[in-house]
DNA sequence: AGTATGAATGAACAAACATTCATTTAATGA
DNA sequence: TCATTAAATGAATGTTTGTTCATTCATACT
């Protein structure tokens, strides 16, 4: 009397057929969701398991893409680091400059866009701040993208200051404090969103440099 | 022939003398050690081991104090937010308010003296806030302590404005960008020390409040 | 069609983790 | 001085973790 009934086929919940994609899209597809995971469960409960189930893929497949977790967690940072710094080049780096007035616009809007804001990314932006202290190669990666930000925001405030001839203005000082504060924003955003959404924020941003740069913004 | 040579005392690399102390010593020392380590280590390499160690401490005592890790940790989060709250109301819930610009000094004073902005505080305010989107429990600490100094921050600025007659002067906008700036220059503080110092950033926070009151501030 | 290649899988493993609790011992009062 | 109480300890436990690797199988080439 044999005890199994269907030897051949007992259930298909879902036939999962294997297949065999290039490394650079699986790379992306787990990069993407580690950032799901981080934004979901944080950084301390984001493991190999959530993340490579969240993918929709098996559980070695990180370790083959990525020699190591620690080498997933900080490809991810890098991701979403340079998608910023690429937007933000998109905007400061034409030598042109148009218009200065424009380009300020543009600055603002960009920074406070649906796809910078966007809580899965603020989410992971933070939950690495959060590590930097302790981890040197966070530390590294994050602050040579602020650093180019700085430098690049300085830059377009110095013109402006030249261009508008503003009078006791530090382009210097006023870049610093522009930058903290859309940090200071991005922050309030995350964690009270219940006080303050992406039009009063952006109305505080646009107050700062209105105070600063009269002429060049309505 | 006895192997062993001393039975009575091997080695006495350190006596170390067992203590009992009251309950919310014990308790303090352990959140103090909890602080050093996130700061140290990072809020997801924070373990007992590392924590209890530091505290000088046994392994299971953590447990015996607070329940859990996880209630030790939230009452970690607690402590540091309500010594901030209470410096803060120190400040600013006097309603006797001898002088609306000696007030505005102190509140920039105090929010980024030596106390505030050591690196130990810092690293444990935003490793929290990096999870903040996760836990709930962490969420509810920080946004009520946030929402307490955004509505005294409004207060003042609301007088101040009153007692100065500026004109087109939101107080709420206002102080939602100057405590997004605050948490900003924070951030920097930790994240790049080698591109903010704290006067530096003293200096931005007083010039944003400049621009927003400059008859109450020099 | 047959074969070779290496991407994909997931069971198995060792290390690290929070938590428990029997035992130890300092502190207190009789 | 001895008995009582409870704080403190740390070995032991069960769970979870990142990582490994023998096996499976989709794909491309002959």
């Amino acid at each position: 009397m044999p005890t199994s009934q269907t030897p051949t086929t007992i259930e298909q919940p879902e036939k999962k057929r294997r297949q065999v994609r290039p490394r650079s899209e699986r790379r992306q597809q787990l990069i993407d969701a580690t950032i799901r995971c981080i934004a979901a469960h944080g950084l301390s409960a984001t493991t190999m398991q959530l993340v490579t189930r969240e993918a929709g893929l098996s559980l070695g497949i990180a370790n083959l893409h990525f020699r190591s977790k620690e080498n997933l967690l900080t490809e991810t940072l890098r991701h979403v680091t340079r998608e910023y710094n690429e937007g933000l080049l998109g905007i400061l780096a034409n030598d042109s400059l148009p218009s200065l007035a424009a380009t300020l616009e543009q600055l603002l809007d960009f920074q406070l866009s649906r796809g910078v804001t966007q809580r899965q990314k603020m989410a992971v932006w933070f939950a690495y701040y959060g590590e930097a202290g302790a981890r040197p190669v966070y530390q590294t990666i994050c602050s040579a993208s602020d650093r180019l930000a700085a430098r690049k925001t300085e830059a377009l405030f110095e013109a402006i200051i030249s261009d508008g001839q503003y009078r006791d203005r530090d382009a210097r000082q006023l870049a610093t404090g522009y930058l903290a504060l859309i940090d200071g924003l991005w922050l309030s955003l995350l964690v009270a969103p219940r006080d303050l959404n992406k039009t009063r924020a952006k109305a505080v941003a646009r107050a700062y440099l209105q105070q600063a740069f009269p002429k060049h913004i309505a």
